[in-house]
DNA sequence: CGTTACCTTGACATCATGTCAAGTGATTTT
DNA sequence: AAAATCACTTGACATGATGTCAAGGTAACG
């Protein structure tokens, strides 16, 4: 049973993965990760059904590293729903520069695969749900801006924080992750929350 | 060529790939394609050297298909810089239903193929042009928001208006493209444009 | 008639994923 | 102590994609 195999390959497995798709891109081989990891490719093959189901573990694993929930969800001790907003965001532009190099290797092989596909639109639904409570926080203090409902709101800031964006300002147009951090908010400021 | 009533096979090889990624995604092989032209697999190779540069050509194909430098330039006639912008986000939103299936096939290769990733950016360029107008226009008229620069206003911009973002309104959220097209403006104005 | 351009057929090399089978060495079980 | 089990290794194999190569067919055109 692939479940009751030993924990310390697993990791080393896990590590070797994130490392090499920070050094090296979206485009790395499972044999290259079994090398790294210092195991036979067959030994990949034992804990992880196939490349998306790794790569999907890793994402978690990593996650893990990053304290991702504990770091978004500081926000929410926000005394008002604009704090929180801009909290959330100062949050995630601290948290997207350690997750985008597994992030963009699920979403490339979403591409393709339809079970890498189903991982990360699970994974993006945490991110969400955190844009709901940012939102109803606003809402709720009267502070979000007049004629855009709850929903669109919602799916809005989602897009505005998106992977790709980061990806696009930080990558793309070589911006610094403190300058894309302050665009972030300066523009869901302008977007989302009520003049005055 | 002179007095050949028939379709060019590249013309016919062309418009095969750009429905067959309509229709299936962006991991159509050279062999559908090819199939779906009536021609042989290597007869695509004698056209085309590479996969990238066939969806290269194709964008290329698909791009004066759709009038895209005659739609994206209309709004350069606008009297002033705010509705010049609009205008820009009303042409670009009425073209990238039509660029997009392409568009994702090209953006899926850039992830592994570098020849395909510059034949974006290029692609991308003429874009990035028509946001430096609008910011321009902007600027000009004494419209552009207070304490952002020209250059951060058309990366943003530029980011805004990107493949992506409309993926993940439309394709993930599930907006129209009317909706999409309406919050691109309503966001740009509220972002990009002094208020008063 | 022969050349040329364009296309076809089919074989082949390469490379990655994923599967299968047999074996090894250490630890545990009996 | 013998046997079984676990975690992993080795190496072969199937599959499917891209891209290459060689040889041949056919219609237009000189």
């Amino acid at each position: 049973m692939a479940g009751s195999v030993a924990r310390g390959t697993r990791e080393k497995i896990l590590e070797a993965c994130r490392r090499k798709l920070e050094e090296q891109g979206a485009d790395v081989g499972m044999g290259e990760i079994a090398k790294a990891a210092g195991v036979s490719r067959q030994a990949v093959y034992l804990h992880f059904a196939n490349r998306a189901e790794l790569l999907v573990a890793t994402a978690r694993h990593a996650d893990m590293a990053a304290n991702v929930d504990e770091l978004l969800s500081a926000s929410r001790g926000a005394p008002d729903g604009v704090s929180r907003l801009l909290a959330y965001l100062d949050a995630w532009a601290q948290l997207v520069p350690q997750i985008y190099p597994v992030a963009r290797a699920l979403l490339a092989m979403k591409e393709t695969d339809a079970s890498a596909g189903a991982a990360w639109t699970d994974r993006m639904a945490a991110q969400r749900h955190g844009c709901q409570a940012a939102i109803d926080a606003l809402e709720k203090d009267g502070h979000l801006v007049a004629g855009l409902s709850n929903r669109a709101a919602v799916d809005s800031l989602w897009t505005l924080m998106s992977v790709r964006n980061y990806e696009h300002w930080v990558m793309d147009c070589g911006w610094t992750v403190e300058a894309y951090r302050d665009e972030l908010k300066r523009i869901a400021s302008a977007a989302f929350i009520k003049a005055g």
